[in-house]
DNA sequence: ATGGATGCAAACTGTTTGCAATATG
DNA sequence: CATATTGCAAACAGTTTGCATCCAT
């Protein structure tokens, strides 16, 4: 599992804040992987750490301009970031429980490049989102 | 090729009106089918319907519920709308150029299904989004 | 005539930015 | 010590909503 560090951050061209600590500290330790800007900052606070809204925004852009992180725009206009353990993978979004799940399909990638080469393109970056229900599900239809 | 008129606008319940109508008629149109909101309100603003903005959202929206426009969410937080002429498709969207292209694949869409399925879930929606560049392009990076 | 539809402006959400104060290397 | 970074508040973009007026039925 990649776990940055400090280390990383220099890397980045980026000096060793409190805030950038704390703030990839959580992306870590976070059960729930995917977290909003402002969830990250809410969490910072409910732990005494306080950082500004603005701040968080700011380093997560950093964190993903380094590769650090991931931003994903789900419906709905927001945001979420993860760490990028640079294992590529897709989502899978319950509309019930609002889990998110990752998943990945070889075949999925696979064809999404061939696509965009019968078109004369080369793949750039993709974003798929599956928006699922519970197959056991109270309301079952089809 | 499914071209809407009054009765579908009765249909969903909703008023015969000059916005409805002019909204309706420039979604057909359109050369380019994928208009933003904000997009839809310019061009009628330019043909000389002045309608509001909040007009068009509420309007694109209605459409929207009525199953006779679809909304994608496009990277960068906004959204664009386009005619719902039931033969689904994914986007793929050329960074350079912005040019915009619809393609269904089979075999991807199957795929999303079973996966769905292998996690104990039915696929309610999904949302697949290609970011291409030409394949010939300036930038030959990799 | 009457309730739905509109236009406007004000409210809102998510995100970005200017700037003075602060902390890092 | 110089400069990157922070926090705050104000600015923004996109979208929604309250309300008085207006129009389709």
């Amino acid at each position: 599992m990649t776990t940055y560090d400090n280390a990383d951050l220099k890397k980045a061209g980026l000096k060793i804040t409190v805030p950038r600590l704390k703030i990839l500290d959580l992306l870590e330790q976070a059960e729930n992987r995917h977290m909003s800007a402002e969830e990250v900052y809410k969490r910072l606070m409910e732990e005494g750490n306080d950082v500004g809204l603005a701040t968080v925004y700011r380093v997560l852009t950093q964190f993903e301009s380094a590769g650090l992180v991931l931003r994903h725009n789900f419906e709905g206009g927001h945001s979420v970031f993860e760490l990028n353990h640079d294992d590529h993978h897709d989502h899978m979004v319950c509309s019930e429980t609002g889990t998110v799940i990752e998943f990945c399909d070889p075949v999925i990638e696979k064809r999404q490049r061939e696509i965009a080469e019968e078109h004369g393109y080369s793949l750039v970056d993709h974003s798929l989102i599956l928006y699922v229900k519970p197959k056991s599900s109270g309301s079952n239809r089809n």
